[in-house]
DNA sequence: ATGAAAGCGCTAACAA
DNA sequence: TTGTTAGCGCTTTCAT
């Protein structure tokens, strides 16, 4: 029925042992003994049984991705990096879709690890900065790549200045005229919305603008709490002529709620992102983000973990540059 | 080191078969064993290998979905809905992007699902269509639910009546006034595609307006075919008043070039998609599209899948309601 | 450079 | 209801 391993030896004419180590590019075979074996293979369709060999103590070749929150864009986007990654080395991905508040996230980790026998593991944030988790995952042994950790040293993955993108971002609205600039944080858990508003308060600072708590308002990352943020922040007594939103999804959420109002984008209010996905060029007017490098982060973070897999204490933190993408939401303060 | 089966066989005083048992929830153990046995597992936090138990011929719990452009929208949704499923059947899931224009397809999907002895695979469109392909897991006897496949008998998976979905917009669009209507066709190895087209046409036939070659033009699913496919149409002598899309991708980029134009959506041309995608609702204004529930149907997908692993034959083919979300995008015909 | 034998950790079949 | 035995298909020793 199935083709074995003794299958292919006989048919080729050697022993097991080494059409193993043909199979597993060993060195000592003679090029004449490993063609013969290649073409036994190739004659047979002979495929390693996965369980086979990792039972007997050879590698996974498998990485999962481990993320809370899965239906957002962003990571979607990541995951489509881990995925080119895991292509490019030859290794499989799976997916683990976790509650970040849950309690028993750190065992359900190690069992997915430990059972199907993880080579190692990309975090995304939040889960980056569960002190249990990491410290579980060390125990094990697991090696794992995080994408953006609030913690930067002694970790591997990827990150970008997320801080300095935000100032930049406000300076750029400074510089089309704007001073009354409001903010839409993201999600409390995530390290990206500290650095986000810290950015717009660095930036705020440069430009000699004091700081306004009332024109900074609490958002989720998601479309509608943007959307929801805005009409807080357009009942102002005097509204802001900018809104710098933590992410894209957001920044779209509110020009909606702005151009519901009957005011226009940026005629009326200037409005920014953040990360620069396919939404913010599919939007009228297109948004002016930060380009955060989402899919080459994923890719990067995925070569990470698979060459501290390969290489025991290899892999370090990469910092990856933004740019600021400027297009048709912002512009001059209105007269 | 690592904890096995006999650890716990001796700790709860019981035999490694007992612990399977109880682990795989067989019959025939006794209430008092099987809670010694469920303590021991506990106290020792024992996670069975899945290599050995695989090797030992039980299930893998692992399927995998396979498709063809990873970057779409739509197979993002598909994907939430697959992940689901998975979840609630405690089974995992694993992803495998391929080409499936690729000579080696059949070769690729065969080495992953007999190496890592898959239980069972959920196809995407175009990848639901590759008769070579179907023909080696019905061999291989792999169970497999496709999502949107062409052939509808004999297969099991999810899908939804694209054809009469695209003739009620079209029949939408007449109801507004429009009698010059174009399609923007959806890449040609898509089944959707050719159902779009289809019901478009009979849309048509059904308000007694006569089919038009020139308003019908290429696509491939992406934001900037449809921008591309529209600056076709505006270039018209004359030019329709109504675009509809095969996707909203598309129709988000057809969007775009009317504004570029200084052309106003809908006041100077209707616009409409298929899918509901989250960016139907983000962009400005908010897209009348066909909403096909997309993430129900990989939920779906899975739960059939898994459905025809546990039970040899059972799964069937099924069918899921779209519905018109009308928004902002569509309006009466001009003057 | 190649091979023989002994497991890897579990479950299936059989026995008791 | 419970236990014993013999593999599953591969890779690792350790020989040769």
């Amino acid at each position: 029925m199935r083709v074995r391993i003794d299958d292919v030896a006989k048919a080729a004419g050697v022993s097991m042992k080494t059409v193993s180590r043909v199979l597993n590019e060993e060195p000592n075979v003679s090029d004449e003994t490993r063609r013969k074996v290649q073409e036994a293979v190739e004659k047979l369709r002979y495929r390693p049984l996965a369980s086979a060999r990792l039972l007997a103590g050879r590698r996974s070749n498998l990485v999962a991705m481990l993320y809370d929150n899965p239906s957002s864009n962003y990571l979607m986007e990541v995951e489509l990096g881990v995925l080119d990654a895991c292509q490019s080395q030859h290794y499989n991905l799976m997916l683990a879709p976790l509650d970040y508040r849950a309690r028993d996230i750190v065992a359900k980790v190690e069992s997915l690890v430990v059972q199907s026998q993880l080579d190692g593991v990309v975090l995304t944030p939040p889960i980056t900065d569960d002190r249990a988790l990491l410290a579980r995952l060390d125990e094990i042994g697991v090696p794992y790549a995080s994408v953006s950790a609030q913690e930067r040293n002694r970790r591997i993955g990827v990150f970008v200045d997320e801080e300095s993108a935000a100032r930049d971002m406000v300076l750029h609205l400074v510089s089309l005229g704007h001073r009354r600039i409001a903010h839409i944080k993201g999600h409390a858990a995530h390290g990206a919305s500290r650095w986000r508003l810290a950015g717009y308060r660095a930036g705020l600072r440069e430009a000699g603008i004091a700081y306004d708590p009332e024109l900074v308002v609490a958002g989720r990352f998601f479309y509608e709490s943007g959307y929801e943020a805005t009409n807080r922040l357009l009942d102002l007594p005097q509204r802001p002529t900018a809104i710098f939103a933590a992410n894209d999804d957001m920044a779209a959420g509110s020009i909606c709620a702005i151009c519901e109002r009957g005011l226009a984008v940026p005629r009326d209010i200037s409005v920014c992102g953040f990360d620069d996905m396919p939404v913010a060029r599919f939007i009228y007017p297109s948004l002016t983000t930060v380009r955060q490098p989402s899919r080459d982060m994923g890719r990067l973070a995925g070569l990470e973990v698979i060459k501290a897999i390969r290489e025991r204490g290899a892999g370090e933190n990469i910092e990856l540059p933004y740019t600021l993408q400027l297009r048709r939401s912002t512009g001059a303060v209105p007269g």
